[in-house]
DNA sequence: TATTTGTTATACTTATAATAACACAGATGG
DNA sequence: CCATCTGTGTTATTATAAGTATAACAAATA
């Protein structure tokens, strides 16, 4: 899997980590138990900071994405907090789908894109990018 | 229409103020030509500093919700600039779907949610919550 | 000229990111 | 079997940037 740094956008280098990986994973690029590369590697090869990719990585356990083990590093394991999700997407969605809304994109357009990224979730399953 | 600050919340304030003014032209709360508070009046009513309500309005303007003016103070005014909105949303939603996916959502799911939001946007119209 | 608007200057606090030193687990090799 | 080397994440410290607040300013209008 890719993961790269933007230094120019105005996102924090760890949550654009975190997001990468989040997807990565709703990709199955990732599956349950593997472990991502270690704070040093990653943070190597994406041109950071170990500590930030530590962040990163902080904040994954923290909502239920992976478990840090000292030995094996970060190893994805989902709390698959159903309910909660459905919470936070919901609240998630007000406001991006009211900034579409806003700009003059109908609520059909939505329902396309959204089919739209799920097909690409599907399309990377198990071996990615073409 | 009631904007509030959620003090336990770790959004930064005027990224709270942003979303639910958004939220609230979505609605039609809000309308083209509309003036919003004055930056006084909003940061004492919801028991924050004029300057993070400044902040705010200036994040609306350079996103294209609103315009400033030193008389009229913020009024609604909106770039409907559908293919920037639509870059945007796709990159919302590869996120925020990804992270609904990894804790179990369907993409049923998701589409009832959407749906579910729009209703909402929509029972709010004219004249506010019931 | 008094009031209302947004604006600018300044300072304080918190968040982000980087450098450096640490602690624990396991593998290597003598 | 023990020493040590390498690989993990962790903690401490510091520097820079973002967020928030206080105060003084400038323009418009009644």
């Amino acid at each position: 899997m890719y993961i790269e740094i933007d230094f120019n956008s105005e996102e924090a280098f760890y949550i654009q980590l975190r997001n990468q990986i989040i997807i990565g994973i709703a990709r199955n690029q990732y599956q349950e138990g593997d472990s991502l590369p270690s704070v040093r590697q990653l943070a190597d090869s994406v041109g950071i900071n170990m500590h930030t990719v530590n962040k990163a990585y902080s904040v994954l356990k923290q909502e239920g994405f992976i478990r840090l083990d000292r030995r094996k590093g970060a190893v994805i394991a989902l709390n698959e907090d159903k309910l909660q999700a459905m919470e936070e997407l919901q609240k998630n969605l007000q406001v991006v789908l009211a900034r579409a809304v806003c700009k003059g994109v109908s609520e059909e357009e939505v329902h396309q894109m959204v089919s739209h990224v799920f097909l690409e979730m599907k399309e990377n399953e198990e071996f990615g990018h073409v």
